[in-house]
RNA sequence: GUGCGUUUAGCUCAGCUGGAUAGAGCGUUUGGCUACGGACCAAAAGGCCGGGGGUUCGAAUCCUCUAACGCACGCCA
């Protein structure tokens, strides 16, 4: 659907044109200065050279033509050359009218749907998520709603850690305490119990344990690696280990992600690329792009505009063995036989940029992809304390994810209760819905590639800008509708009419800004655009709120009008929400 | 050392392909509760956009130099 902007734009290009200048000049942007006017075209001033003209001359000229039009209620030239305009009230309804009835609220879905997969999340198995896992897959999560409301099949992929050493570890350390188990036993040749042989608790554990004994005893870590290479060379009884560690920490690790309204498609790992490896690494050789140096098996990046030095790809390491360069790169390769998708994007921490860029060029030059495979990356900065250093516990220690979730729920529980004058039985359910907001909304709303402050206190305010006040605006919406049915109203009768004062109008005129803003954020990967926006819908729906008469409007069509323009509010800021991942309550 | 990133109000951050007086929130100060949720609204104060130079009618935005901080730079992921 053609957005309004679009409409404005076309209106003075064609302005522009009659005039005898360069539709082109026509471009419309929102006003800098929405005192003076609501959008404004600089075209004038940006044609004044090539037509040897004053830009006010030629501003002149353009509005003389727009006089009567349609589109505008004011068009003004001013001093140097601007063109100020307002919006015409009716023409502004009929666009709500319009995108109102739209499905998809104006945004415009991919004529052609590419099919994305996006990597993000990240885990480890058998480690609790920490606060190093947040950002990846709340904006991973995000980017993919963004691109599936775009109309774009996604692919969200986990992408497990879970074939490397910290494997060798647990099942070395569960050796030392319990050795009896069948797993041990090289003769054993019955069926495996079914019931693992520990909880989630004990393996996240485990693990930290054996890693830190496998630093101080050599013996012990050589014993772990054996063990690793054991299980990677499929040893039964390490095999049935190894599943069932898979089993318990993902099954764990689902109720993590869906705690933080994260879903993934595809809950593959390393492990599942690994069959690929022996066949990538031999093409690679006999195609002549990997070569022996220093020991290791390398692919060289270089490319002739580099203006830095990119080392080589390591693709074996002198000992043999493959590493993450590895995986990765036949993880693209399964990727591409089984999917074949057309842009492959990694939400990861944006220090791991350089091995990306070392992997997507050893995928293109060996031809794992070509070049109609995009492949791109999307670093994030780190989630720091408020000191400024990355974000820790009191102690010092790494933040479980869990505990961070919980301490955020237990601050907005408390002030929930406390600004409610019944205490209700589901304020613990609102809090989790209202401090998902408060964490997800905290992240999104900062450039993703920046590092940025986690302020416990800041995010659960209910003031300024914050996921809790978005939804605070919109359940009071939603309020409003309630009673306006309660007291016998139906939604979705009459129609919108023209803006009757000021604040209705701009309420409106950020509305049709849905469609442009998705669309951006789309394109620019920028779930924090989004959230620029509602903050601007939620303002605008407050002023307007604050000075409106709603339930007690006494024209019936302009009643219905209004009713019409809140439900239409509702759904922008619900459905945006939706896009950053993250829902609002009925009450609060 | 090389490369990348960051630098905007006291604090936390926006600023879309260069446009008029650089915007929010928090905090500070002030005003507004007999309307549908005051968890709100309205307003004030607060800035050499790290610094220098350049490009042009016009620069926070583009180019260049420079400073501070952060990060990454073949056998860890």
């Amino acid at each position: 659907m053609k957005k309004l902007m679009e409409c404005m734009t076309e209106e003075l290009g064609k302005a522009f044109e009659k005039a005898g200048y360069d539709p082109a000049l026509g471009r419309v942007s929102v006003s800098n200065r929405p005192d003076l006017c609501e959008y404004q075209c600089n075209g004038a001033m940006a044609g004044a050279k090539a037509y040897k003209k004053a830009p006010f001359m030629i501003a002149d000229e353009v509005a003389a033509v727009l006089a009567d039009s349609p589109v505008f209620e004011k068009v003004e030239s001013v001093r140097p050359g601007f063109i100020n305009l307002d919006v015409s009230a009716e023409f502004l309804a009929s666009y709500m009218k319009k995108m109102e009835s739209d499905e998809n609220l104006s945004v415009d879905r991919a004529a052609s749907p590419r099919t994305i997969i996006i990597d993000y999340g990240g885990p480890n198995v058998a480690k609790p998520l920490h606060v190093g896992h947040l950002r990846s897959a709340i904006i991973g999560e995000s980017i993919k709603r963004i691109a599936r409301f775009m109309g774009h099949k996604v692919l969200g992929d986990i992408h497990l850690g879970d074939w490397g050493l910290q494997m060798g570890l647990i099942i070395t350390e569960l050796r030392k305490r319990q050795p009896d188990l069948p797993y041990f036993d090289d003769n054993f040749e019955g069926e495996y119990p079914s019931d693992p042989p520990f909880t989630i608790s004990e393996l996240e554990e485990i693990y930290p344990a054996a890693s830190k004994r496998s630093k101080e005893d050599e013996d012990y870590r050589n014993e772990a690696l054996l063990a690793t290479s054991l299980l990677q060379k499929g040893k039964r009884g390490y095999m049935a280990l190894w599943n069932h560690i898979m089993k318990v920490s993902v099954a764990d690790l689902k109720k993590n992600y869906e705690n933080l309204n994260v879903s993934f498609d595809l809950w593959k790992g390393e492990s599942d690329v690994q069959p690929y490896i022996p066949d990538m690494v031999k093409k690679m050789q006999e195609d002549g792009f990997a070569y022996e140096d220093q020991g290791a098996l390398i692919v060289d990046v270089k490319e002739d505009t580099d203006t830095k030095e990119i080392p080589p790809c390591m693709i074996l390491k002198s000992d043999g063995a493959s590493l993450y360069t590895t995986t990765d790169l036949a993880t693209i390769l399964e990727r591409k036989k089984l999917y074949d998708p057309d842009e492959i994007l990694y939400v990861v921490d944006k220090r791991q940029e350089l091995h990306f860029v070392q992997v997507f060029r050893c995928a293109r030059r060996t031809g794992i992809v070509d070049e109609h495979t995009v492949l791109s990356f999307l670093g994030f900065g780190t989630m720091n304390g408020k000191d400024g250093k990355p974000f820790k516990t009191r102690e010092g220690g790494v933040m479980r994810l869990e505990n961070l979730i919980a301490d955020i729920n237990e601050e907005m529980y408390k002030k929930i209760v406390e600004n409610r004058s019944v205490r209700d039985m589901d304020a613990e359910d609102t809090a989790k819905v209202v401090g998902l907001s408060a964490v997800k909304y905290g992240d999104l709303s900062n450039q993703a590639v920046k590092d940025y402050v986690f302020d416990v206190d800041r995010f659960t305010s209910f003031e300024g800008n914050t996921g809790p006040y978005i939804l605070y605006t919109i359940v009071r919406i939603k309020s409003i509708l309630n009673r306006y049915q309660e007291e016998g109203g139906h939604l979705g009768e009459g129609e919108i009419l023209p803006a009757g004062n000021k604040s209705e109008k701009d309420l409106m005129r950020q509305i049709v800004g849905f469609g442009p803003t998705v669309e951006d954020a789309f394109e620019e990967k920028a779930p924090h655009r989004i959230c620029a926006y509602i903050y601007d819908v939620a303002n605008a729906f407050n002023s307007f709120y604050h000075e409106t008469r709603i339930l007690g409007e006494e024209d019936p069509g302009r009643k219905k009008s209004l009713i019409r323009l809140l439900d239409l509010t509702r759904k922008v800021l619900e459905t945006s929400i939706d896009l950053l991942g993250f829902s609002a309550p009925e009450r609060m």
